[in-house]
DNA sequence: TTGTCAATCTGCACGAGTTGCGAACGAGCA
DNA sequence: TGCTCGTTCGCAACTCGTGCAGATTGACAA
């Protein structure tokens, strides 16, 4: 997403106002790089303006995701995640801790798909599901050598 | 999924009880391909058991899932869906209907993932999302001859 | 600077989906 | 048949997200 300064001109050149409220989350999205549900940057918000309201935070989040200024992630995390990396790439979820990573697949476009017989297929995600290198250590000791069994540069996709 | 009568040997060998209900429920889910809602479910079942409790379908597809007779999926449509295929596959869904459809993308592993540094990638899915057929020719009659603008086998991934 | 007005914010209520709980029920076994 | 413990059912509660209405306030013109 663009800086909170070129959000603010792009919102006042579409006829929206620049709220406090709404210059504070462009600030904290700007510099958030974990893919944030509505609840948690609403806590962080909260610290610097007591008082917003979490009705504000979900407005704001999407009004800037139909603007396609972040995107809104359904990971299957429970909540909704807002990323502000609009770059063409996919998801790693930790299936314990939740945390979430941006990767970048490259050579997906024109991989033989069976089945999508008519559909008129408009978006394309990959969600990749595992335990992140903290979880690893501090929980799946069983294993400790083989917590990256594959390069990671040429991981197993599905 | 197996078979009903095979869902109950292995409920029985696993000293699970084998209740009306969930006989119900085995039949339904393998005759299913419409990768069904839980609700969805509950109203198949309700036709035929007046009086099942939307808790137990809720249940018995719980006990399914963690028995790996089918997957439970959060595609993104609201309310997690059941699907019996337990093959390595992926889904299309339809952003307008909502249907959902399995497709095999070939050729998938071994590509090269950038940014998974230490994760330990235990699942990988694929989610396309577009327009079915039906609804293509139902409601976007605006590019009647492009819904389906690449060849089905080779469609473009991301 | 002041006034106006519509957009925005807030708090609350509500709906969908799902799960926890406890009492009643019933499948499986001796 | 009777016992036992897993299962079912109904309800309440919870999470996430949205609709609504009144109060507030940003933006702009006078």
């Amino acid at each position: 997403m663009r800086s909170p300064s070129e959000l603010t001109e792009s919102f006042r050149a579409n006829g929206l106002k620049v709220t406090p409220q709404r210059q504070l989350l462009f600030r904290l999205m700007h510099e958030n790089v974990c893919h944030p549900t509505a609840d948690a940057l609403f806590a962080e918000a909260s610290v610097q303006m007591p008082g917003i309201s979490l009705r504000t935070v979900y407005q704001t989040l999407t009004d800037l995701a139909a603007m396609g200024e972040l995107r809104s992630l359904d990971l299957g995390t429970g909540a909704t995640r807002f990323d502000p990396n609009t770059d063409d790439h996919h998801h790693v979820v930790c299936d314990r801790c939740g945390d979430v990573r941006d990767v970048y697949v490259s050579g997906a476009d024109g991989l033989p798909v069976d089945g999508l017989d008519g559909f008129e297929v408009r978006e394309a995600s990959i969600l990749f599901k595992g335990v992140c290198p903290r979880c690893a250590a501090g929980h799946d000791m069983a294993s400790p050598t083989s917590t990256t069994p594959n390069n990671p540069a040429k991981e197993k996709l599905s």
